[in-house]
DNA sequence: GAACCCTCGGCAACCGGTTGCAAGAACCTT
DNA sequence: AAGGTTCTTGCAACCGGTTGCCGAGGGTTC
């Protein structure tokens, strides 16, 4: 149904090689005979195809988006923004959500390696040996997560955590409770690796945790019977159910206990008490490792972008 | 690089068509030469190339799910049941974004015409005109919205709005202001339609607007000075723009003024007050549209979801 | 006016599969 | 034992483009 290079060069009498490299390298082609083309092109509605293309030339002009969880409300921008980029470049983005297992993860990678340019991997749950694997496959940027020699888009989760834990201190507060996420995540690695050198603070951890709601909803009672004046909680889903849950016990936030999370999500700035939170660069990292997959002749270039402390109404000074 | 039934037809000594027949047409070969191939494929880790046979099946197994804003909370849970869905079935699926631009979404839907089964349109803003038209070279799923003809997963937001009306009209609300969203959505005509019609009820109507947080922030004063008792708004966003935007006038929600949402998002969910909402079955559409479209013939068959009222802490009853 | 160089467009092979056709083998029938 | 089935497999064309190679034609140069 759909017009072909055939049926364009046909109209126009000329070998669809010349209709071919019309759009492909148009300066081979006589001025003359390059308008015939594109006015019969346009007049059938012709656009070449982009698979067929793709088998001689090997690119795709697509590429991958693979997400743990597509309704956690950090990776919607980050998602928007890699798919607007990659549009401004003339790419299609596939985006799929692994339901935070690896399994599903590995596969979808392995489904997607011959229709995709590259991939993004966005908080990956997969080993780094299994990732480095499959990079041989198909040309990966991993954002959120570091592995030698790939590149990535990272944020700067220590320096947000240092920041966030100083400013606790700097209320007053000694004894900090800290919620992590899911096992294997590079985010609360770096998360504990920060609070390991804090000195003069009291950690309690506290994981792993579902990344969501739920999670911080679930460790509620265990961090209230701990004694911390506040919590670093692993993100903004978290950190919301843990005022939930603690509201739930009487808990006032921040009153009793300071807040603070990571991402600074919508939730979290419509919230009563608006949260205190770790800013994640999304939209910046979403272009950035887009531009970094298409730029990169392979190279691990790493990106490390800055994270931000919003200080709003989930922290206050530490109870006496 | 990666092996191509070629490799694995030379590994077996067979013929390439017989590795071909092996994984679309088993039965139409020995058992014993499948297994030799099964083994051989698995060996090289063969996969076959979707864009290849694409090209002469014309199904590509992928397909487009276009969207007005990604980042408007709403759209994930559809996507992710989309996706997964679509992922059941062995599809993959292009996500896309138009920013709420008729015109990007009308260049999105041809350069991905080539490359997908179907497409998938939620709340889409171009004309019905124009997705005719559009529809002539490939299948559509349209979601909330109504074109003769066309293939949808319609929430029945009129019996929405009409539970949502009824319970305000319990409360004592005779003056409502109706905050609709954006020119050209079916759901606010829907909406507007309902509120025509319902008996005894002083409507006061406002807009159009940005379906969006902004966009209920911005028409809060105007709201506020209407002399509504409760306001019914396009979406949760848009509520919860509302809400703030009335705090920021001292006026309280629910005390002074009442605020019902649609959708039932996430953040609506998390807010103090907790928002009173008219609940989309956005999960329940998103697989339903992948299904409507994988096994349509074509056929225009339409499903309507119900929508359900979930009273929080928004309304209450009508200051006196 | 012959030798030379460019530009332009056709030819055909190829990308990785799929599929209609036909031929050979094995198995039945009668 | 001849003729007919049913299976299984190979052959080759085709899907919609891309691209290296070659030759025709026009323009230059000496």
């Amino acid at each position: 149904m759909a017009a072909t290079i055939k049926d364009v060069a046909r109209a126009c009498g000329v070998h669809v090689s010349t209709v071919s490299r019309t759009f492909s390298a148009p300066h081979l082609v006589n001025p003359a005979t390059r308008s015939r083309v594109l006015a019969a092109a346009d007049d059938l509605g012709y656009r070449p195809n982009r698979a067929a293309r793709a088998l001689t030339t090997g690119r795709t002009f697509n590429m991958g988006l693979i997400v743990a969880d597509i309704s956690n409300p950090f990776f919607p921008p980050l998602i928007k923004a890699a798919q607007a980029q990659a549009r401004g470049r003339d790419y299609h983005v596939f985006v799929a959500d692994t339901d935070e297992d690896p399994r599903v993860e590995e596969e979808l990678i392995r489904t997607l390696t011959k229709q995709v340019d590259g991939v993004l991997l966005c908080s990956p749950r997969l080993s780094n040996k299994m990732i480095e694997r499959l990079a041989e496959d198909v040309p990966f940027v991993v954002v959120n997560r570091r592995i030698k020699g790939m590149p990535a888009v990272l944020m700067n989760v220590a320096q947000g955590a240092r920041l966030a834990l100083d400013h606790l201190a700097g209320l007053g507060h000694r004894r900090i409770a800290l919620v992590s996420g899911p096992i294997g995540s590079w985010t609360s690695n770096e998360m504990q690796g920060v609070a390991a050198e804090a000195a003069g603070l009291d950690l309690v951890f506290f994981g792993p945790n579902q990344p969501t709601e739920s999670g911080g909803l679930a460790v509620a009672p265990e961090v209230a019977a701990c004694g911390a004046t506040a919590v670093l909680a692993y993100n903004d889903l978290v950190a919301l159910g843990l005022v939930e849950g603690l509201a739930a016990m009487e808990i006032g936030v921040p009153d009793q206990i300071s807040v603070i999370g990571f991402d600074d999500i919508l939730p979290g700035r419509l919230n009563r008490p608006k949260l205190t939170t770790v800013a994640m660069p999304a939209v910046q990292a979403g272009r950035m490792a887009v531009d970094l997959l298409l730029q990169s002749g392979g190279e691990g270039a790493t990106v490390t972008l800055d994270t931000a402390l919003i200080v709003r109404e989930s922290t206050g000074r530490a109870q006496t």
